[in-house]
Order: C-alpha cells, then structure tokens, then sequence
DNA sequence: TTTAAATGTTCAT
DNA sequence: ATGAACATTTAAA
C-alpha cells in the first residue's frame, strides 16, 4: 500500500540467495542418484550446512531435502495424474481481453492484432528495465498495455538477455526505463501481492497459435503441471503436441505465462529458453508456496 | 532402454 | 514453395 523505496530489497533480501541456491540445485540434479546429505552438498559449496540450510530454506520454503523430492520424476507424475478432471476442459471463457481468474495471480490478457504483429513491434514503445528477483536477474518489457516481457539472466549476461527479447520485435522502440518497470517487478515476484483489486496486464505479442497455447498456460494453477500433448488437446489439435512445445518455448513472458508447468508427458523437465536449472527453481520454489 | 517415424508451426532459403 | 528445426509422442525392436 505504501513503501515504494524498499520494496525491491525485500524481494530478495541476501544478493547472493539465488547463486548459492543455483549451485545446490545443480549438484543435488546431477548427484541425486546418490542422495547426497546436507553435509555433502555444504562441503562441495565451502558453507557451513546450518548455514546452507537455513539460506535455502528461506528462499524456497522448503528444506534442500524436500526440495529434492519436489522436483523428481515421482512428484511430476503426481502433478500430472491429480489433473485428471478438471483442469483445461472446465475453465474459463476467455474471450480476447477477458480477465482470467487464477488459482495466483490474476492477470487480463490482450492479444495484439493482426498488423500489429505483421509489424514486428513497429510504432511500438517498449520501456525496459532490470530487477533482482527470487531467480536471478529479472528483465522486464512493458508498453502502455501492460507486460510485454520478461526474461532471465545471471551474471553478467545481461546484455545478452536484451538482445534475446530486442531481437523479436525488431521495429519496436526500446527506452531504459526501470522506474516504469519496478511496479510490475515488486506485483510478479511477490505472492504477497497478488490480488484481484488491481490484475496485472499482460500483452500477448504472438502469432494466433502462440496466443492460444500461451492463453491455456495462463489457467493451469500453481503447483500443478501439465503435459505439451494435454494444451494440443485443449486447442483441438491433439496431435501437435510438439509445435505446441514450440510455442511454449517462445513464450516472450516467462514465469508470468507459466510455461514452467509444462512437462514432457512421462513427468521429464524437457526444456526451458533460460535453462533447465530455473526450471526446476521454480517448480521447487511453487512447491514451497502453495 | 534405445530408435524411428509422424506431427504442426515457424523461419530461412 | 520447399525444407529444416523444434522445450513431443508413440510404437516397435
């Protein structure tokens, strides 16, 4: 309600949180047959485990343990199987600017018009800025309407994240602008702050296909999961589950779209455009929300 | 468990 | 127009 200033600190209150954590995911993915103990993993980090525990713990809810068993293959399948009834089939009548009600954060989409698109971003003013947030550097895109992007980068590449988002709309005019972009930073990565008062607004900058699978991410809730092949069927078109991943993958709003809860159908991560790593971040640090 | 063929959209010749 | 790439999936060996 207040406290503009200070906002973008509490989100992530150590700088380094997401580094450590990171690293921990990566060695528990690649050592998980050996399920490694807390001691291992502090070891292999040079940390103290008290320590190490408790930094994960408060950036993902839940402890490196739990976290694990989070992102496994077992837990994926249950995500899946849970969907059985209701899910795409039940919801919503979304019509083109509908406001959607989901299980978190409540968005009213827009999609862009035909020559609109044909331009690529042409006559378009996109304002950008960069944020921290729970998983690395945040680069957020916005028009007049409402979110256009967002994307992910550590390190120093966040140069290279720019031009990655830059690059799909050629003709659009970019200005740096992190004064505009910080609201929409402090509303995304703060489930305290979703509420139906103010919905957030995205626009969907896509071909007609793309807006359709980006439309079916948008109701499946958080900490659930599904199949490439459950949005071809919801789009009435089962057997295009791979263009579907195509789409998916060219989501230019990560997170917010959450194209992190699409899995292949036997429960495996596939892919993801920021790497596979905040993939699995997201769905574990979903976990330790819901 | 690994391999091969079928599939629909998008992007580059 | 035609072909290749892709964050898939299924069936067959």
């Amino acid at each position: 309600m207040n406290m503009a200033p200070q906002l973008q600190a509490d989100i992530t209150p150590e700088g380094p949180d997401y580094d450590i954590v990171r690293s921990v995911i990566e060695f528990l993915t690649v050592e998980y047959r050996e399920q490694p103990s807390l001691e291992a993993i502090a070891a292999h980090l040079n940390q103290s485990p008290t320590q190490l525990q408790k930094t994960f713990t408060r950036w993902a809810g839940l402890s490196p343990k739990a976290f694990l068993q989070a992102v496994t293959l077992d837990h994926a399948k249950r995500l899946l199987r849970q969907e059985n009834m209701p899910l795409l089939e039940t919801s919503i009548e979304v019509g083109l600017s509908g406001p959607s009600r989901l299980h978190d954060l409540f968005v009213t989409h827009e999609a862009m018009s035909p020559g609109e698109w044909k331009a690529k971003g042409g006559g378009l003013v996109i304002r950008y800025g960069f944020h921290q947030c729970p998983f690395g550097t945040a680069l957020v895109m916005t028009t007049d309407r409402g979110l256009a992007g967002l994307a992910f980068g550590d390190g120093g590449d966040d140069a290279t994240c720019l031009e990655d988002m830059t690059s799909r709309w050629p003709n659009a005019k970019f200005i740096q602008d992190s004064e505009a972009t910080s609201s929409y930073a402090k509303r995304i990565f703060e489930p305290g702050n979703w509420s139906s008062d103010q919905p957030l607004r995205v626009v969907l900058l896509g071909t007609d296909f793309q807006v359709r699978v980006w439309e079916c991410l948008l109701k499946i809730p958080m900490g659930r999961a599904v199949t490439y092949s459950d949005i071809a069927r919801d789009i009435g078109q089962p057997t295009a589950s791979r263009a579907v991943g195509a789409a998916v993958g060219s989501n230019p709003i990560s997170f917010v779209v959450p194209c992190h809860r699409a899995i292949g159908k036997n429960g495996a991560l596939t892919g993801y455009h920021w790497g596979l790593t905040r993939k699995r971040a997201m769905l574990g640090w979903e976990a330790g929300k819901a």
